[in-house]
DNA sequence: CTTTAAATTTCGTATTACGAAACATTATTT
DNA sequence: AAATAATGTTTCGTAATACGAAATTTAAAG
């Protein structure tokens, strides 16, 4: 008895989700989006909750430290245990800590923004990002730490999509979709997984607009001690100043050789 | 008919707590101050919880972001999701966002450890922390963002206890208590107010040692537009270098000056 | 001062989450 | 490699929990 569709897939709805959480989870997002709070009207209106329930539930939320109510204005608002939280995850990630040397140097070098990413579902969530102190010349990338992004379509996605396995790849396609964010998205399974075996060989990949228009990246992976490539890291900036030729020059080189050097802090022997 | 013991009062267990937020709060602490995550048995029995209980609560959890599983190991950790929020919140606060730039010079200039905080629930909580690049020497403090400390053993929270009616300072002391962390700590509450008031005259604080032994900090306060005092920071530093001659010769004055500069940047106009 | 709107509390009820136990999977020992 | 132990996952009948309509209180606006 074989059964080819049995795969443990952690991002399909859960058979039994234990109802609060989920409007927990909706609540701190409508909370987290807006910018100066909400108020339970607004809340129990937008998720179509009764204000009773709403009420109960911030409550107990605020009690507990995700949410604060303003005293002025009486709106809800995210609450300081979320910053606790999310400073104690970043010192979990000890990748992160590792790394952050040698990116600042990259960006101080390089005079452009770094960002360091994983994947987690088949998305690309960035872990770091460092801008250049000078040198960005008042544009800002619009990305944040935490954020995500589709993989195929960004350089730091490309390098570690190009690790998976086939089979891995078409469960990716399968459940992402490869979405046209520009006119230079690679849409097609096929274009992708040939890009991909190259981006693999070469140990580098570009984003040349692809994921949004004007902005030019490249990537390399991060490996570590035995070998696993459990991250990437990239330059990114806007096309004028990223040129294709500065990336073949410059920019590509100095990627790949930070990357080794993180690697290697991570305890990657090399290969083979 | 008055009824004077009706303080609103956020800080008590609601009457009507959602039991599974309170869970929910209990498992993400644990798996937070755990390094390696932690596996449903570690977590069931901590928290005395069946199970299939605290299954269902982590795949639920899990579903969205809050919690994720270690593909080796299977254990639970933090969800990138709290990085993510942890980040929306800091930009929620843009009273971070302004001071920063100020921050980071004061720290340059001094070469000792720069902190933000601001008031919750009568505790310190701190939102900004900057060390300067060179001059540490290798003597780094413990705080962490979202960090929370007692108030009236700190030059920060002396600073913004500083500015409460009296009628507050009696809450706050009745709540919190004044409890001794160094031989230095003010244990009196009319000592405390006798202090207090001399600091809001002063204008700052300077903790000499009186929340951790060996440190020693100088801390003044950031005003809003409407004079409200929102925040605090300080410089901290082990008590060898940041000598009481040193603060009274030149921190005390930085201090103070980096604060007005970021109360002028919110928009406040100065007294009267 | 009156009116309106939102926030908070109450309370009987049905749904939801509970948790004991069965079952499955993975790790460990012999 | 087989057996055993230990942990992880699912099931399901039940009761406690969270629900939410409506009443009450509080705050804001006219």
């Amino acid at each position: 008895m074989f059964r080819n569709t049995k795969f443990k897939d952690k991002s399909t709805r859960p058979s039994n989700l234990v109802q609060t959480v989920e409007r927990v989870s909706q609540i701190i997002d409508l909370v987290g989006n807006s910018s100066q709070g909400m108020s339970i009207k607004d809340i129990s209106s937008t998720l179509g909750l009764p204000k009773g329930t709403v009420h109960r539930l911030l409550t107990s939320l605020a009690y507990f430290g995700y949410i604060r109510q303003d005293a002025k204005t009486k709106n809800y608002l995210l609450g300081l245990k979320l910053l606790e939280l999310g400073n104690l995850i970043t010192s979990q990630l000890d990748l992160r800590k590792i790394a952050e040397p040698y990116l600042k140097e990259l960006a101080e070098k390089t005079k452009e923004t770094v960002h360091m990413v994983i994947l987690d579902q088949y998305e690309v969530v960035y872990i770091e990002k460092i801008e250049s102190e000078i040198g960005t010349g008042g544009l800002k990338m619009a990305s944040r730490v935490g954020a995500r992004n589709p993989a195929h379509s960004c350089a730091v996605g490309k390098v570690l999509l190009s690790y998976l396995t086939d089979e891995e790849l078409d469960t990716f396609i399968e459940k992402k979709g490869l979405p046209q964010r520009t006119p230079n998205t690679i849409v097609s399974p096929i274009q992708l997984k040939e890009h991909l075996s190259m981006v693999r060989n070469q140990g580098y990949a570009i984003d040349d607009e692809e994921n949004e228009k004007g902005i030019r990246c490249v990537a390399a992976p991060i490996f570590d001690d035995k070998g696993r490539p459990v991250s990437a890291i990239s330059i990114s900036g806007p096309s004028f100043r990223v040129t294709k030729k500065l990336i073949q020059d410059v920019l590509k080189k100095e990627v790949i050789k930070t990357g080794l050097e993180i690697s290697k802090a991570l305890g990657f022997k090399g290969v083979t």
